[in-house]
RNA sequence: AGUCUCGUAGCUCAGUUGGUUAGAGCGCUACACUGAUAAUGUAGAGGUCCGCGGUUCAAAUCCGCGCGAGACUACCA
């Protein structure tokens, strides 16, 4: 006996993956899909590593799916996918987790508990819930080797780093500097921008503003200032007074158009020249002050005026005072070095003209723009030198209070309020300041100002920038390579490439590697303490040899590596040394000159950690060498994270790659969208509105999860997630597909089919087969085409419609009885073959998107025909797009009868006409006669689905005066040849009447006077519909017209009757739990109209009830009372025993 | 604050190089169809295509300015 098709009671998504994911796991599947393309092209993929310290979240979902689709459809088209998990384990969301956990902030690490039992609470931390991330990944099916991942804390994941750095550093890439940092003085400590973008992090403050005046050195300036009666001053304005002790420079926009205004100090009213924006004379005079057209007026004012008088005289350009010098504002201290370039006119691109003066007040010390344009005008910061500390200081101390050096009442002050810890002076040091600069004339204007102000999250006070030390990788020195790269990667979407991510390399600043924290890889450079000799280690063998170096010099007691092997590259050699804090901090090194050497105690930057991954996850260049050397898995040929990535993950991957080996990380990179509520809010744990995946995947199971994700919204856009849309598409797209299967399965059991007939010719099929196979070909097409192009939303799109409109709805439907009716014919089997077919085909389409149900669908399939060679969906080819298989004008005319029917199905509505009531005759007008020529083919389908016994083309003349036309102009047409006559032609052609229509039609053109010419319009250049045809029920609809005869007469009345009583017959074997295939004895008491009717179409009957015998108005024992026709009749179906 | 993305029916989304009656699904109402159907068909209700200007004979579509949502980057004094 053949086998049968496995037949299901009812569709379990849930269940089904729970046992292709066993079947999977039994049979090695995910090996076998990658051992089975050995030789073949490899697809690259990198895996970004997740933090394994949190739980993942639905977002992560989204991610895997997007990762999973396009590995799996490469996997498909024959290629060889390696992809290998990974897990970020160091950083401050790790080490604030722990602190959390073990309630102790950053001061106590080293006191309340030492650096190497914190390090080991962060590894114990970093990897517990791995189990749930990996049953996770198990459960929606993400296929990625989990078994052996790259993991950032390993001995050999750091030694590549080392290597990497070391590699940077012969380059001259690397270099120590200070940079202004976030830094919270009533913390001690340097924040992250991690922390910064805390949210409530940025708070409304009010400060005290000063608009400053700068006294110029009139020897510096150019003769149209310099010779200008009295002093010229700058203004500039400045949020932060505190700081203009530390000013070094001003700066200024090269391009901005500044005027010098003659005028009075608002608190002294000494005469002054003063110089800002020409834009902004306004706004800085808009208060107290009156403008004035000539001298007199101006000299002639006196300070009990209301109102003090300005005239702004000449106009320049910023490019024409640049280099200017000017006095010191507060001539307390000068910095330590190159004090001499300090105090000048500068220029920097982040000048406008929207708020202040135009002229910007700059502390190299306190502000990261003033501290980078100075740096680029060689103008130094307000640093002493410190005698006891051997090093650099600002004028404010750690703590935030002024140093000693700064002279009284300020000498000690803390330079915000907010810093005293008890009671603060009643006046700020801003205050102060603006008191003291009125006083001697260099304060202009002082107002109160609100504006947002980083605050800090610990102690919920604002925060200082500061500068700080701070190792550098030189990124500015690759940003032409990094432009001109990314020019060559594939971005989807397009616009977070060129835009987002285009324009921050643009704008590129050194990439600071340094924290100053516990948990991550050490910076492995080692210095004296004099900073003369630094030596930096690429990797542990090179270590050691320098460690047994210092040995031997007695630096250090003993190697703390000793155990480890160089040159042995078994996960036992490395398992036995850690790279990390404090353990390297115990590792002294002597220089060449026989100095000590300590590390330099930060550590690296994470993002380098993940930014690494291609060459570190193989250890390169210490193993694995051709894997990276000949291009097999590098560069990547796809990636995809979330779009938050661009500036995380995407840029340092590409930084590393492009100053390593001037070439890219990947090809394509894929930007996800956000995965947001239903209602568009963000999903966060505090909002509550968090969904937990488990509980989805419980409820839906991964294919419709997956399916909903990836359908609903093109990945790189935000998703709006919602439950009720997996439901539907379970209901539409995955129950509809089960059932057509279940369909299939039904009747090719019933009848033995199991493909071993000789292939059918396609050609020998009928229209039906023929043309769902074109539209399936026509699908595989457009499916990968979309694949190909990273966009699996269409290509999901275009799955579903094609399985619920064009095979379920329509195929199906009107090849039921071909399916359930007469012997094993030729056209029977043509029928099993081509939905055989085009099931399998559609599995495979869908398998990288739904590969659990896609598992079930082909295995059910292919297990009974054995057609197939292969153990899995996963481990066969994609369908392949056949050219020949495509018939255009078939799929034309299977449009149009499906508009017909749907017309016909809107009459009979109208008219309030059952189907199941046949009537007798349609007539149809096309509008060309190829479009009749086609119709005709489908006349017996159109007949079978609409009910109807004839169909007739009614011809235009034939229909004569039955039709109203209706004309309208071509817009498209006509537009560009009437230009703005347009409105005038519209008016007249759609005023037409039915004889100059007619008229129209028959000349084939139309001559109109437009503006005195003559002008000709071609019927081609029209649009003429049908409107009605008198005393028929009719529709149009895209240029066809249907007329339906909607006389009964009393055949087609008993007919309709007759059909009526199948159906009931039908529900009645259904109810009672009959096969398909039993036959049954009925009987039937009823009026006489209705036994008339029977009587009539007794063989139609019996034939398609299955019912061996009729018998009619018998008594019946035990019968069905059903309302029917408007009275009672009694129904009996009986099985037969036999049969 | 800047940069980028998005804004079409109650909801989720289509909408080609600009062409005059803006579509589909879900949901709602009514009726039908069905021996594969948690499916489907027909009809109805449902729109200021975020707003305002501009370009054009013609704008949901192109341009400008706003408004709103989101992301990223940030004390631009």
């Amino acid at each position: 006996m053949s086998k049968k098709f496995e037949e299901y009671s009812q569709l379990h998504l849930n269940e089904c993956a729970r046992e292709i994911s066993e079947y999977w796991k039994r049979n090695d599947i995910f090996n076998k899909s990658i051992s089975s393309r050995q030789g073949k092209s490899h697809y690259v993929f990198y895996d970004g590593p997740p933090s394994a310290n949190g739980l993942p979240g639905i977002h992560h979902v989204m991610a895997r799916t997007i990762k999973d689709v396009f590995c799996r459809y490469h996997t498909l088209k024959g290629e060889q996918v390696y992809r290998k998990a990974g897990w970020d384990t160091h950083g401050l969301p790790i080490e604030l987790g722990v602190e959390k956990e073990l309630n102790i902030i950053k001061e106590d690490i080293g006191k309340k508990i030492s650096v190497d039992e914190y390090n080991k609470a962060c590894r114990a931390s970093v990897m517990r819930y791995t189990d749930i991330w990996k049953e996770l990944t198990d459960k929606i099916g993400y296929w990625v080797d989990q078994e052996n991942p790259y993991i950032t804390y390993d001995s050999k994941y750091i030694e590549t780093l080392w290597w990497i750095l070391k590699q940077f550093y012969l380059k001259g890439l690397l270099y120590k500097g200070y940079t202004i940092q976030p830094y919270s003085p009533a913390a001690g400590t340097g924040l992250s921008t991690h922390e910064l973008n805390m949210p409530g992090a940025y708070k409304e403050i009010t400060d005290t503003t000063i608009t400053v005046q700068f006294k110029a050195r009139k020897e510096s300036l150019p003769e149209f200032l310099k010779n200008l009666p009295g002093e010229v001053y700058f203004l500039a304005w400045t949020t932060t007074p505190w700081t203009l002790s530390s000013n070094t420079a001003l700066t200024i926009g090269d391009s901005i158009e500044y005027t010098v205004v003659q005028t009075f100090n608002p608190y002294t009213f000494e005469p002054v020249y003063v110089i800002l924006a020409k834009s902004l004379v306004q706004k800085v005079f808009s208060e107290g002050f009156s403008p004035v057209s000539n001298k007199i007026s101006l000299e002639s004012f006196k300070k009990e005026d209301k109102k003090i008088p300005y005239r702004a005289l000449q106009s320049f350009y910023g490019s024409d005072i640049l280099g200017s010098r000017y006095e010191q504002l507060l001539p307390w201290v000068l910095p330590y070095e190159n004090a001499e370039n300090a105090f000048q006119i500068i220029s920097g691109a982040f000048v406008t003209t929207e708020e202040g003066t135009g002229i910007v007040h700059t502390a190299p010390t306190f502000g990261v723009d003033d501290a980078i344009v100075a740096k680029r005008h060689n103008v130094p910061p307000m640093l002493l030198w410190d005698v006891q500390k051997k090093q650099a200081v600002p004028l404010v101390d750690t703590q935030g209070r002024f140093i000693k050096e700064v002279p009284e009442p300020f000498s000690g002050r803390y330079v915000r309020n907010e810093y005293y810890k008890d009671k603060a002076p009643e006046r700020s040091v801003d205050v102060e300041l603006a008191i003291l600069l009125k006083s001697i004339g260099r304060a202009f204007k002082v107002e109160k100002y609100k504006h947002s102000y980083p605050h800090c999250w610990r102690t919920d006070k604002p925060i200082l920038y500061y500068p700080l030390d701070s190792w550098f990788i030189r990124t500015t020195a690759a940003k032409a390579d990094m432009v001109s790269l990314n020019n060559s990667i594939h971005w989807i979407p397009e616009s977070t490439g060129k835009n987002r991510f285009g324009h921050w390399l643009e704008n590129l600043n050194d990439w600071n590697l340094s924290r100053s924290r516990y948990w991550g890889v050490p910076l492995p450079i080692w210095r004296t303490e004099d900073e003369q000799e630094e030596l930096i280690i690429g990797s542990l063998a090179e270590l050691i040899t320098e460690i047994e170096k210092s040995v031997r010099a007695g630096l250090m007691k003993k190697n703390p590596f000793g155990a480890f092997v160089p040159g042995d590259m078994s996960w036992e050699n490395y398992k036995a040394i850690d790279l990390h804090k404090p353990i390297v901090d115990d590792i002294l090194l002597i220089s060449p000159t026989g100095k000590s050497m300590k590390r330099e105690s930060d550590l690296i930057d994470v993002w380098f950690d993940s930014g690494a991954m291609p060459f570190a996850q193989w250890h390169y260049p210490f193993e694995n060498k051709e894997k990276i050397d000949q291009g097999k898995f590098y560069s990547a040929d796809f990636i995809a994270e979330g779009v938050d990535q661009t500036r995380g993950w995407f840029y340092t991957l590409h930084a590393i790659s492009s100053m390593l080996f001037q070439s890219v990380a990947y090809k394509n990179v894929l930007s996800n969208g956000l995965v947001l509520d239903k209602n568009g809010q963000k999903m966060s744990k505090s909002k509550g509105n968090a969904i937990n995946p488990f509980k989805i995947l419980e409820l839906y199971g991964p294919d419709a999860t997956r399916w909903y994700m990836i359908s609903n919204a093109q990945p790189w856009e935000n998703i709006k997630f919602d439950i009720s849309g997996i439901d539907e598409v379970r209901r539409k797209f995955f129950g509809t597909l089960y059932n057509t299967y279940a369909f299939f399965a039904l009747y090719a059991n019933i009848d033995g089919f199991c493909y071993k007939e000789a292939f059918v010719e396609v050609a020998q099929r009928s229209e039906l087969d023929r043309w769902i196979l074109s539209e399936l070909h026509q699908l595989i097409k457009k499916v990968r085409n979309h694949y190909d192009a990273y966009d699996p939303t269409r290509a999901t799109r275009a799955i579903a419609d094609f399985v619920i409109n064009d095979l379920s709805n329509w195929y199906v439907r009107l090849c039921r009885r071909r399916f359930w009716k007469g012997d094993y014919t030729q056209d029977k089997i043509a029928a099993y073959q081509t939905l055989y077919d085009v099931l399998f085909s559609v599995s495979l389409l869908s398998a990288p998107v739904a590969p659990f149900f896609s598992e079930r669908l082909y295995m059910d399939l292919t297990c009974v025909t054995e057609k197939e060679a292969f153990e899995s969906v996963h481990l066969a080819y994609f369908p392949e797009f056949d050219e020949k298989l495509i018939d255009e004008p078939l799929e034309r005319r299977m449009h149009i009868a499906q508009r017909l029917s749907s017309m016909v199905f809107s009459l009979r509505k109208k008219e309030n006409i059952k189907v199941r009531q046949p009537l007798k005759q349609l007539m149809i007008l096309a509008s060309s006669s190829e479009e009749e020529k086609s119709v005709c083919a489908m006349f017996d389908l159109i007949k079978q689905e609409v009910n109807v016994k004839e169909i007739h083309f009614l011809t235009s003349d034939t229909a004569g005066e039955l039709l109203t036309r209706e004309l309208r102009p071509n817009f498209k047409k006509l537009g560009p040849k009437f230009g703005k006559h347009m409105l005038f032609v519209s008016h007249v052609l759609s005023h037409f009447s039915q004889e100059q229509i007619r008229q129209f039609e028959k000349q084939g053109i139309f001559t109109l006077k437009v503006q005195g010419s003559q002008k000709v319009i071609s019927l081609q250049e029209v649009d003429i519909s049908i409107r009605k045809v008198k005393g028929w029920s009719i529709d149009t609809h895209e240029g066809l017209t249907v007329a339906l005869d909607i006389n009964i007469d009393e055949k087609l009345r008993y007919e309709g009757i007759a059909r009526e009583l199948v159906n009931r017959v039908q529900n009645l074997r259904k109810a009672q739990g009959l096969e398909v295939t039993d036959k049954i004895k009925l009987s039937i008491s009823a009026s006489l109209e209705v036994e008339k009717a029977i009587k009539l179409n007794k063989e139609y009957i019996c034939e398609d009830t299955l019912s061996a015998s009729l018998s009619l108005n018998t008594y019946i024992n035990e019968a069905e009372e059903i309302d029917f026709e408007g009275e009672t009749i009694r129904v009996s179906v009986q099985k037969l025993a036999y049969g």
